[in-house]
RNA sequence: CGGGCUAUAGCGCAGUCUGGUAGCGCGUUCGUCUGGGGGACGAAAGGUCGUGAGUUCGAAUCUCGCUAGCCCGACCA
């Protein structure tokens, strides 16, 4: 994308309602527009984001064999009274009347929904083990709002639901899904730690957390520090393995890691203390094991191999989609602007021309520009009238991972400049080399 | 939902106490000089001062209502 037709609002003073950096930083570069308290506008910058997050979390979904679809924002409150959460929600659930008079509300979640689906078209044992689930916009009317996206009324999130026959059968898909998350925050290069947590009106007996340390986390943490050294990796695992599963979930929460809502002190005290820690952490993401909270009362039953009716076992899942861009953020910044993870960015690489308007610099950015785009990277070229140091500072700002600076005074010698946005080294090349590094970079995201 | 606060140009703010023709910085537009970390000079555009009522000869400024937004707490993914 050439900058000068690009629609990119930056903000060089920071607007005062923002507090957090990844807010002030969205704000600043252009990423987010709010509409009122707590509701934003993706402006083309950050909907990019969004839509680099939700591919990853697509593919990962799908790799461990859950099926996509995708349910309405707006739901009948009749669903809700039948399970019995249209009273218990509370004030967090926006109710809204249509033109019938009829009780309607904007979806805070989806359980109820999906739970009506299944029971009216699955009645056999053989159609399980089934997970179904969809990315879409929930609304909770959140009292205070704050933070930017990272605590806004409306929100993107993955959801999904798992239907089985047996409690056994459930608690698998309830592994499955932990490590299929542990796999997708690290392909986004964000570590999440899975922690022991509260069920809140979602219900259930197992549930855990996912949580990104970070200063400005709205929950106190307790961990051995043991956890951060664990790493998924690219190892390959079988998802229907329940034994591979169970391993997994062993080895990543065996070691002491609860927010403060579970935390237990005579617990924590078994941990030698010198890996005794205390931090914040933000909340991306969730996985329940219900049971037949919901498939009993809704009726969603199916026939066993012996004949006899059951209520299937179920869970529900989450990841906070949009959260997790600020998320990502309060993990990936300095005091000039964000730094995009590769697997992440807005833009790949960017390219500053130094003296726009001549001739061989803006020659040798175009050259850059286009070689890029040929090998299927995503640049952002900086081509507007701007002073060199303007240039540098809005692609600091946005968080390029990379930046290709090319003058004058370089391409007398015959080269350019690669600089790494998080260590700020720089390697001087041929533009040829350059167009290959990035390749190279690259290859593996 | 308790407590505190704010609303003046696209953004950040001053002006309000003490009523008298609305200002600064950044950004924007045009021109010239510049050109390796938010450059300089010159010119210009842009505001029914959140909204409604009241007091007054006169209201951004004083009074009352309303609305929106922010912060602390409780709550929450």
């Amino acid at each position: 994308m050439r900058l000068s037709r690009y629609f990119l609002p930056i903000l060089k003073e920071t607007p005062s309602d923002a507090q957090i950096a990844s807010h002030r930083l969205m704000l600043r570069a252009g990423m987010i527009r709010q509409a009122s308290a707590g509701i934003y506008s993706w402006l083309p910058l950050g909907y990019k984001v969004l839509r680099r997050i939700e591919q990853i979390v697509h593919e990962e979904q799908q790799r461990a064999g859950h099926i996509p679809l995708l349910m309405p924002t707006i739901q009948s409150a009749d669903l809700w009274r039948e399970s019995g959460r249209y009273d218990d929600y509370g004030q967090e659930m926006l109710r809204i009347r249509d033109r019938h008079d009829r009780d309607m509300l904007y979806g805070p979640t989806n359980e109820e929904l999906i739970t009506d689906i299944f029971r009216s078209h699955v009645q056999s044992y053989k159609d399980l083990p089934l997970t179904l689930y969809h990315i879409q916009w929930k609304f909770r009317d959140e009292v205070r709002p704050r933070f930017g996206v990272m605590r806004g009324r409306e929100f993107l999130m993955k959801d999904g639901y798992n239907f089985d026959l047996t409690k056994e059968d459930a608690l698998h898909s309830y592994n499955r899904h932990l490590v299929s998350y542990l796999r997708t925050y690290e392909r986004m290069g964000l570590q999440a730690i899975p922690m022991r947590a509260d069920s809140g009106p979602i219900g259930g007996d197992d549930t855990h957390e996912f949580l990104v340390l970070a200063d400005t986390g709205e929950s106190e943490v307790f961990y051995d520090s043991q956890i951060t050294d664990l790493k998924f990796g690219d190892r390959a695992i079988d998802y229907d393995s329940h034994d591979a599963c169970r391993a997994v979930l062993e080895e990543f929460t065996s070691r002491y890691a609860r927010t403060d809502e579970t935390h237990d002190e005579a617990e924590f005290a078994k941990v030698p203390e010198e890996r005794r820690r205390t931090a914040r952490g933000i909340e991306v993401g969730q996985i329940f094991y219900f049971g037949t909270k919901y498939s009993e009362p809704m009726g969603a039953t199916v026939l066993g191999p012996d004949g006899t009716r059951s209520p299937v076992h179920m869970g529900s899942h989450g990841i906070g989609v949009s959260r997790l861009v600020g998320a990502l953020i309060e993990a990936n910044h300095d005091d000039k602007g964000i730094i995009w993870p590769e697997e992440v960015a807005p833009f790949q690489i960017g390219i500053v021309n130094l003296k726009q308007g001549d001739t061989d610099a803006d020659a040798a950015c175009e050259g850059l520009y286009q070689g890029l785009k040929s090998r299927g990277l995503d640049p952002l070229y900086d081509d507007r009238e701007e002073r060199a140091g303007a240039k540098f500072a809005t692609m600091d700002l946005v968080g390029c991972p990379w930046r290709i600076t090319v003058g004058p005074r370089g391409l007398k010698n015959g080269v350019v400049e690669l600089t790494s946005r998080r260590t700020g080294e720089s390697e001087e090349m041929s533009p040829e080399a350059a167009l290959d590094r990035c390749a190279q970079i690259f290859a593996g995201v």
